[in-house]
DNA sequence: CGGTGGTTTGAACAACATCAAGGTTAGTGG
DNA sequence: CCACTAACCTTGATGTTGTTCAAACCACCG
């Protein structure tokens, strides 16, 4: 593990080098602080608008004219947003602050600066995408094929994983600033049935979810609910570019 | 545009030099032929499995222990299928031939070479792997704020945008593989509504769909039923890392 | 003490699943 | 050309899951 939290995501296949890190540090731009509520970007802002997130919790939502709104992830500290938006000539999300938050903006350039610098990280990079991209698959999953306490379960656990890597020693608690709201956009199901949802998953004694604090009291049980499996990241990546 | 049809997808955004088609050669091995029904690989193979897509149609699903199944997307030639395993111990997806297909193994450690020898069409590979992204986020948003003829329209409307890309003068015809079962399984319904909702859609005239041959006969229509906008790449990515 | 944001409940209604059957089409072998 | 099969599409009936709207409840905060 490096030093820098912030850099987590990246060592997660490979232990980072001096090299490495240096390399990565021209990606991040001056940290700047915005308020709960705010947002980094908007969906139809122009594109690319990147950052790294320093510090608190952004969402990524798509908004529909009708008023609804799918929550597509949830991101913790060492995430990096916006990415989606570097094809595109517009910004398809929006990344609106769920706590107090600091971030880095990632500018275009320094991206390929860093391809040319360190075809290692660009590897990386290229993983974590990849992460991305199975996280996806997973939430789609659920949210087509089952029903919703399911679908809740399975965020839960995608969630506690992703905190654990982290932050190994959360325990079974998963403590989070989103409403019941929050999670009923996320899965894709109205506040109320979201609620109904929560109250069965507690009667079942999976969970004991009181306000933003949810302690998963039977892992198994929610998995099987969720019918996904865990899934498990390759440490050794021998095909890795060395440092040069 | 490349001569090499399977090399679509890298030069969305840059015309590939020769030296960057250089650099790709070496990625693909030696062509494969399967036949309609035969898989490349299944969830739960040994990771990384890679493979690029030469002729012919995939889809990638995951199963549920219920017997369910998650379409997560079609492949067409020139898609690399895999990828999302990369990162991981065993594969998330299974990737099966929707029609009798031809497609090259992508080897782990040919990729690394690739990010070494050329960090430009590394980076292209970063814009296409973002592209996967943002096309999931939107089905997942159709999925689970959409009622089932806008899933359709959504998946639909996405379909032919590659299939234009992929080969301009299609027309408004989308030509495909795929029975109302498969429907059913990309939107994450039953047989029985989605083929209730696409009748809907042919009352509404939005579609003249028979067999596998569906017409789009109102594309504002369907977009207006799928809620998304149109997605635009933008083609000046001027960050790109130049050719050596 | 009156907001405000969040949670919980009820009741009526719409969307969707499930099961079962019938119909249609394309393909195959005689 | 016809009989037969298999895959696919279509329809009906019934019950469940989820939505919508409205209101009550609760904790926290200025």
């Amino acid at each position: 593990m490096t030093s820098i939290p912030a850099l987590v995501r990246f060592d997660a296949y490979a232990t980072l080098t001096p090299e490495d890190v240096a390399n990565l540090i021209p990606l991040v731009g001056q940290p700047t602080k915005i308020s709960r509520g705010e947002h980094i970007f908007h969906e139809g802002d122009p594109a690319p608008n990147m950052a790294l997130l320093l510090d608190g919790w952004t969402a990524s939502t798509i908004s529909l004219p009708d008023g609804g709104r799918q929550m597509l992830k949830v991101h913790l500290p060492g995430d990096m947003v916006g990415l989606p938006g570097a094809p595109l000539d517009v910004m398809p999300d929006s990344v609106v602050a769920l706590t107090d938050v600091t971030y880095s903006p990632i500018r275009a350039d320094a991206l390929g600066r860093l391809f040319e610098a360190s075809p290692r990280v660009a590897a990386l990079l290229f993983l974590i995408s990849q992460e991305e991209r199975y996280m996806l698959m997973d939430r789609l999953t659920t949210v087509g094929r089952v029903e919703t306490p399911g679908r809740i379960a399975g965020f839960l656990l995608q969630l506690h994983a992703r905190m654990l890597r982290q932050n190994p020693g959360i325990g079974q608690i998963v403590r989070c600033p989103l409403s019941q709201r929050d999670f009923a956009d996320l899965v894709g199901t109205s506040e109320t049935h979201c609620n109904r949802s929560i109250q069965e998953l507690r009667h079942l004694r999976l969970v004991d979810w009181k306000m933003r604090q949810i302690m998963l009291l039977d892992i198994d049980g929610l998995r099987d609910l969720a019918m996904l499996p865990q899934r498990r990241v390759r440490r050794d990546q021998s095909w890795l570019p060395l440092v040069h």
